[in-house]
DNA sequence: TGGTTATGTTCCACGGGAGAACAAACTCGA
DNA sequence: TCGAGTTTGTTCTCCCGTGGAACATAACCA
């Protein structure tokens, strides 16, 4: 955003300072001496800065184990490992909390699976809370929370969770739910799990940018949700319940979805009504799907789902121009299975094809994704702005 | 985009002169007081920027004519006049150059109708050339031209127009055929028109918001062009190909497009398809239709119109999260029949309509509103960094 | 005419980065 | 073993831009 206050020199101090703070996340371990060519600073201006960020325990000195080279040994310099921030998520199939470090690393974790389809919001966000309470309880000492975050599978406003179709949840306070049972001054931001989900392709650690920087997210669940990222941002909308990609209509005249449309994307690739459409119990593994793939009700069904596909996302892929379509959650293991028919189509539908072809992509991380996004959202935070973090 | 180089004494004083510009700019007469007060700087720091860029003449000391107040009276500062921008623009049915000031009125313009489809791209842009150089010639004598832009109805690479359909024109390095015409060192930047108009909805004059940040922008002409914003922000995508809205697909088993893929918006909505459908002659003023709205056939091609429109626009506020949709081009002179079956369609078919219904409104502004974007585009490169354009 | 008020200017202090010189810590070769 | 060479990190001074307070200016008002 273009500043609306004038900057004064302390603006320039704490901009140079998240400058360091970002060079370092972003480029592995770096000397004092690395800081300063990348940055473009002299020597004693960066060593200046990274004083005080390793004061501040954002970041940390490193032992000397670089391989020998001439001249006096550099102190290599990594991001604080005793800064860390909260992820949490709540999906229909699990519950989620883990704890990410400045450089990227899960500190500690929680995920467990269940069937929260139709669940109390108050109780589930209490069972939540207890187990994110046992977690943090087990922290090594000296480990600072910066910050938290909640992904939920639906649309958010600020705080409240208005509509989350797959729970079957509306309008909840969530952070109010959770806050009490954190620790204190913990509040979580919510955001939604495609969006979240989506960072952690865009980055691989706090301040550290992926191989992509330009690309569409879908992640497959029951319903079907989306991102779009775009220089390394995701897109959230004015109001920040852009990505449903699951609603784009594929075709009018097609089957009823729950949101009250016609002929939405979720409707022939989601992962409910695929398996319904292959005649498969709900609950199938996508891996059993792939392998009977060669049956006909299967094969058929996949097909429709690649075609829906391949109409909705050339759609979204003329609109915003993104190079790759990532697929995500039970779409990531389907991508074989997809992956042709979607690109044929794409090349086809695709105005500028001719010239950049469209790729598809498929990620496969651990479970609960937008638990690491939520908590690499609230570092983020932390690099962005690391003067608030200072002593 | 975040910095990559450290900022230094100098990138403090740049950003402030920016910011002083934008304010100026955006806020219509101030005094030094009033910077002052809106940067949050003292008045020395105000005025010591706004010396610097009534020296470079980027800002006008006007006349004092406040109405009587106590105290010394102010001296009102404005944008710039003698600072100005060229816009150009070619499309199917004119060829237009526009001169803008800082202020964002027209200093000059010369705007030529003519049925330019299938024309000779070189002969084209040598009559536009010919033309821009009579304009310049005309321009009153100290107004200093800060660059030049050129609005192309089509995917634009750098400088090489790929491909305008509705042209017919493909490959063709514009600014090159045009430059050697204009005055010395003013080489036009390419840009997509309906990017470019909607650039125009955004901001009413350079660094001036105007009342809409978040909206989709459609161009309708013989094709159909889009742009969305967001944030007050033209969405180009990663190679600048965002923005195809008109081949987004609204019926995959739908008429064939041009573009080889089938049921593509164009094809319902677009001038030519609407004027097909209607059985009307392809030259029929939107006017005319609008009057014979009554006549089944017109009627019908209308109501097709509004239903393509409304099940892509869908698919695109969806996914984008944008509160409004701007109808311009011959949309604009339809949106009064469009509106209606627009509105309701959206109404139903957005996920977050419930929460916030998404608005349909029609701009019809001066024609050949993309040369006047490209103006803007060039005078916006000035206010974002005034440093380069002082003495 | 002098008091009041808001604007614009001048002066000096402070903070932060630039640059150069210097200290430190290591390798390499005689 | 020791000094030359090399690279890192630190210290010092200078410069630049903003902040703040005092002052000058130009109007209104009684």
């Amino acid at each position: 955003m273009t500043p609306t206050s004038a900057a004064r020199q302390s603006t320039l101090r704490s901009s140079n300072l998240a400058l360091v703070l970002r060079t370092v996340c972003a480029g592995g371990p770096l000397s004092r001496a690395d800081v300063a060519v990348r940055t473009g600073t002299t020597r004693a201006t960066a060593a200046r800065l990274v004083d005080d960020l390793v004061a501040g325990r954002l970041l940390d000195e490193g032992e000397r184990l670089t391989p020998p080279r001439r001249g006096r040994p550099a102190t290599p310099l990594l991001p604080g490992a005793r800064v860390g921030a909260l992820g949490l998520q709540v999906d229909a199939g699990l519950l989620a909390a883990r704890v990410l470090d400045l450089r990227g690393r899960v500190v500690a974790e929680h995920v467990e699976d269940d069937d929260l389809v139709g669940s109390d919001p108050a109780r589930t966000l209490a069972r939540l809370g207890a187990l994110t309470a046992d977690l943090v309880a087990g922290l090594p000492a000296g480990l600072r929370l910066a910050g938290a975050g909640l992904a939920l599978p639906g649309l958010v406003d600020g705080d409240l969770l208005l509509r989350a179709p797959n729970l079957g949840w509306t309008d909840v306070p969530a952070p109010d739910l959770l806050a009490a049972q954190l620790p204190g001054g913990l509040r979580p931001v919510v955001g939604n799990e495609a969006d979240l989900a989506a960072r952690t392709v865009a980055d691989t650690a706090p301040g550290r940018p992926g191989p992509l920087r330009d690309f569409l997210y879908l992640s497959g669940q029951i319903g079907i949700g989306g991102a779009a990222v775009l220089g390394g941002r995701v897109l959230t909308g004015s109001a920040g319940w852009a990505g449903e990609v699951g609603h784009v209509c594929v075709d009018p005249d097609g089957p009823a979805c729950r949101c009250g449309s016609t002929g939405c994307l979720e409707q022939y690739a989601g992962r409910h009504a695929l398996l319904a459409a292959a005649g498969l119990p709900l609950d199938t593994p996508p891996a059993e799907v792939v392998a009977r793939a060669g049956e006909l009700p299967v094969r058929r069904a996949l097909d429709a789902a690649a075609d829906a596909l391949g109409v909705a996302l050339a759609g979204v892929v003329n609109v915003l121009d993104l190079p790759v379509v990532v697929l995500g959650g039970h779409l990531a293991a389907l991508a074989d299975v997809l992956r042709p028919g979607l690109e044929e189509l794409l090349g086809r539908r695709v105005l500028s094809a001719r010239w950049r072809r469209p790729t598809v992509l498929a990620v496969t991380g651990p479970p609960a994704a937008g638990a690491t996004g939520a908590a690499l959202q609230a570092l983020d935070a932390v690099v962005a702005d690391p003067v608030a973090w200072l002593p």
